[in-house]
DNA sequence: CTGCGTTGCTAAGAATAGCACGCAAAAAAA
DNA sequence: TTTTTTTGCGTGCTATTCTTAGCAACGCAG
């Protein structure tokens, strides 16, 4: 299997956002056992959204990339932070979630109160606004 | 700087992490045709990270769960910040993170590139947006 | 000892993310 | 016009996530 059928590409490598491959799983394992939990309880604490066997082949870094989703159940259960994994798990930097360094001045005006709605409404019109200009 | 506080809050239900389903397709659209580009002007910015395939699968909404790492190439290239598209794609609740309590509303989409005179229609059409419409 | 339940774990499969390839239509060039 | 390029999009296909069953080992009553 894995059979290319030709790939003269130099394998370039995705540049990921950052991560450390397999030290989640022990991260999980460890965080089970600290709070005294079976793989079956975290299934149950989770209402279901991880089921057990799954669970295990997380511990033992078996899955490389686990959807958000079951980060978020994981955390909810151990009670460390959402990012805490997230970050773990290589979806986000070591201080991404809070950069505020760029983007200053233009945003000068309303825009701190727009509304879900206006600001899908303000970028379609600055589509329509640009649609004929490549910036630059 | 006056406060608007008289945002209509769509209310949410607590049952899942969250809940807009495919909104993300068509504000990763409008994300590119603002910035006046095509799907392979985009796969190109990423550095062939997404394909211009797969990136019109994601504006077409038939993607449910794009990954992480796609959603932080197109964040790049859009120059959205990547916490808005982890949000839009259900992975982060509205204020989830940040913990320290620092309120970044961004909406703070392609304003980084904005000419004067952009700015000046876009803040033309907001007024206009919020002068006819009553709070939904 | 023989059930009976729970533990972690695995095998096999279903479901889906993501990509290479290619096509029809629009746009641009000739 | 015709030809060429570029556009978005559909079609297989592979790799990976995640699920459903199930297994072997352990402890504890009876």
């Amino acid at each position: 299997m894995a059979r290319r059928s030709s790939r003269p590409r130099p394998a370039r490598e995705p540049s990921e956002v950052v991560g450390p491959p397999n030290e989640l799983g022990g991260l999980l394992a460890d965080l089970r056992v600290a709070k005294g939990l079976s793989l079956r309880q975290v299934e149950e604490a989770t209402d279901k959204a991880v089921s057990n066997a799954y669970l295990s082949q997380l511990e033992k870094g078996k899955i490389q990339k686990p959807s958000p989703h079951v980060l978020h159940s994981l955390a909810a259960v151990y009670v460390v932070p959402y990012e805490a994994l997230m970050e773990k798990a290589g979806y986000l930097l070591p201080s991404e979630g809070n950069a505020g360094g760029r983007r200053r001045r233009l945003a000068a005006f309303a825009i701190d109160d727009l509304t879900a709605e206006e600001e899908e409404e303000l970028l379609k019109y600055l589509a329509f606004l640009r649609s004929g200009k490549p910036s630059s």
